[in-house]
DNA sequence: CTGAAAGCGCTTACAG
DNA sequence: CTGAAAGCGCTTACAG
């Protein structure tokens, strides 16, 4: 026997029955389908908006058995750096919440070494056509290229770890590099003497006009960071900037020693990117007394200098959690239809030897 | 004209095809309900097993049009501190995406001078009866009263800001006080010279017994932390403990200033809970040269400080992320079904004048 | 341009 | 102890 019916008052029943249309004619308004004449659309929409109609996700979610599926672009992790195995677990986090919501995640992991293997899992992409992608715009000008076909597929895209100038990407989830400059400049300054001078680095390897654009902008915007706080404290220090166009310890080796000689006195270096590690492993390698060290994320190269005491600080912008909320942020978009705020800056870590246990790889957000 | 029939591989019509019975008896099995054979019980609960059977919870939330109720139960905000603030907005936050999903979240705040509003709100939720319920264990004995008889009620319960030996609660979100105690230290030998005293100070009101043992709880943990953590690093410094059980600034300036006249060259000051600022207020006032001062909490008043430079360090367990990843926790065991780890320890952060702006109150997890 | 009807995979009263 | 059937609020092919 059928049990006590008691139908909705503000479903697309209800909306058919005063526009007095069938409920098919409703879905079609809904869904901005074609083949409804002007006049009862109108009619239809005025209904909605005075109802406040919220759609049933759960019913629409069952009558269109539509598997939705959203696809993930960023670096491997590679040699040089495990930086990557972090939004990739954030990811995984998100993947596990989202899957009984019938949402599948797929991974396309590029080699961040060789353009062309991003821009072939870009073209895998655009073919699988997903409701959405997150990715990490290494390449400007591919990354840029990949952004206006992913629109004019209507593909929603969420930028983690660098910003690009693109329209219609949806959001972009990550740090805030000029504020995290500040931050290192405020440690620097509670940590070492006055007089000290502050060693500002950048190691990566050149891979040509594009990518070294882009880093040269994070070193310039940290660096930039670093500057402004010691001159809004009016706590002048000498700065010096240098860049290492090679990953390999040796050649960072070759370079910082000259400088080290030259300049006595100094009394913090800072890697404005992940491989604090190479400097810290040159000081331990020639037992040389070293100056306080500060670098960015927290790579497994640089908690065990960390954990040792050579590492004194590692800032960080919460990789895992950018992966996750970067998933997150498509589902409120593309399931629920929540509005998204298109810039989302995350909070900027500090990590000493007494907390690091917490921000390490593996551990998951939620659960 | 109907659409092609293509019926799931796996769901409950094809258990009950495998086991010969109705799916209404699959049913009742999935759900555990009384009414089945204990022979054809086994059967299906055998199919279910093969078959890997995983229920589709949107036709599950639309059939059973069951509104999913989950409850707060934590302090409101007082005249004493602001920091119930943040749990409160990171709760909202989570409504914000779950009600979509047709879950309802209830607040009931109390005032945590009184314990019978406490118990008043208790009361309330034990009527109620929502699926589950998140709090703050501020009073040891009627909280454990409370969880008891949620458990007989089967309401789940998560708690945040402070664990509580409670058997049978869902998880616990929360800091880590000894280790945030370890962390203070860490920074305490980085700002201060070798050879200055440390004092910890307490600042709460005296509400009887059961509070205070609690409050004792937290400072001890992380005195004994802060004690730890010199230990460890064989960098002996003189700590003096002092507890004062009034929050005026009047009652603790008339506390503070005697130990300050006797002990000369105290090189931090570090307040275990978040009245930080009523320290800062008193040295502002008389004029007289301050210690580093480290405190907990990002409040306005903590942060008013923080912006002048009189607060150096706040620590924080991220209570806004409390209150969001309770609800959350609840939303993956009740209505995803997922396993959730029984504790859940929250990064310690720190707060410097360069970064608190992402950790202020108002500030939203996602979008 | 519009509508009638089947169906998504469950739950819920019944009847037996 | 068990089953037949209606219904949750949508979407999806059709037919006209």
């Amino acid at each position: 026997m059928p049990r006590k019916d008691k139908t909705a008052l503000n479903g697309i029943k209800e909306i058919a029955r005063q526009a007095r249309v069938s409920i098919a004619t409703v879905d079609r308004v809904i869904h901005n389908r074609t083949g409804v004449s002007e006049k009862t659309k109108e009619k239809i929409k005025a209904i909605i908006g005075a109802l406040n109609y919220q759609p049933n996700i759960f019913a629409r979610q069952l009558a269109s058995r539509k598997k939705i599926e959203f696809a993930v672009l960023i670096p491997q992790v590679s040699a040089a750096t495990s930086y990557w195995k972090a939004p990739i677990e954030g990811v995984l986090q998100a993947e596990k919440e989202l899957m009984p919501l019938g949402i599948s995640i797929s991974r396309y992991l590029y080699d961040q070494q060789h353009k062309e293997s991003f821009n072939q899992a870009a073209k895998k992409i655009l073919k699988k056509k997903p409701a959405g992608v997150l990715l990490a715009p290494l390449f400007v000008k591919d990354t840029t290229a990949f952004v206006k076909a992913c629109v004019a597929a209507k593909i929603q895209c969420v930028f983690i770890d660098a910003d690009l100038p693109a329209e219609n990407r949806l959001c972009y989830i990550g740090g805030d590099l000029y504020q995290s400059g500040m931050l290192a400049g405020h440690l620097i300054k509670y940590s070492t003497p006055d007089k000290t001078k502050v060693l500002v680095l950048n190691i990566s390897d050149d891979l040509g006009e594009q990518n070294s654009q882009n880093l040269q902008h994070r070193l310039l915007q940290k660096e930039a960071g670093i500057r402004a706080y010691f001159e809004k404290y009016k706590s002048p220090r000498q700065i010096i900037t240098l860049v290492v166009p090679k990953t390999e310890a040796l050649a960072v080796e070759k370079q910082l020693l000259p400088i080290l000689a030259e300049h006595k006195n100094i009394g913090c270096i800072c890697v404005t990117n992940s491989r604090i590690s190479t400097v810290a492993g040159i000081f331990e390698k020639r037992k040389i007394p070293k100056p306080m060290l500060l670098g960015y994320d927290v790579t497994e190269a640089n908690i065990d200098y960390l954990k040792k005491g050579t590492i004194d600080f590692l800032l960080c912008d919460k990789p895992q959690e950018q992966g996750y909320r970067g998933m997150m942020v498509l589902y409120q978009r593309l399931v629920l239809g929540l509005p998204i705020e298109s810039i989302q800056f995350m909070p900027i870590d500090i990590i000493t030897r007494e907390n690091y246990m917490y921000y390490q790889e593996g551990r998951t957000l939620l659960q």
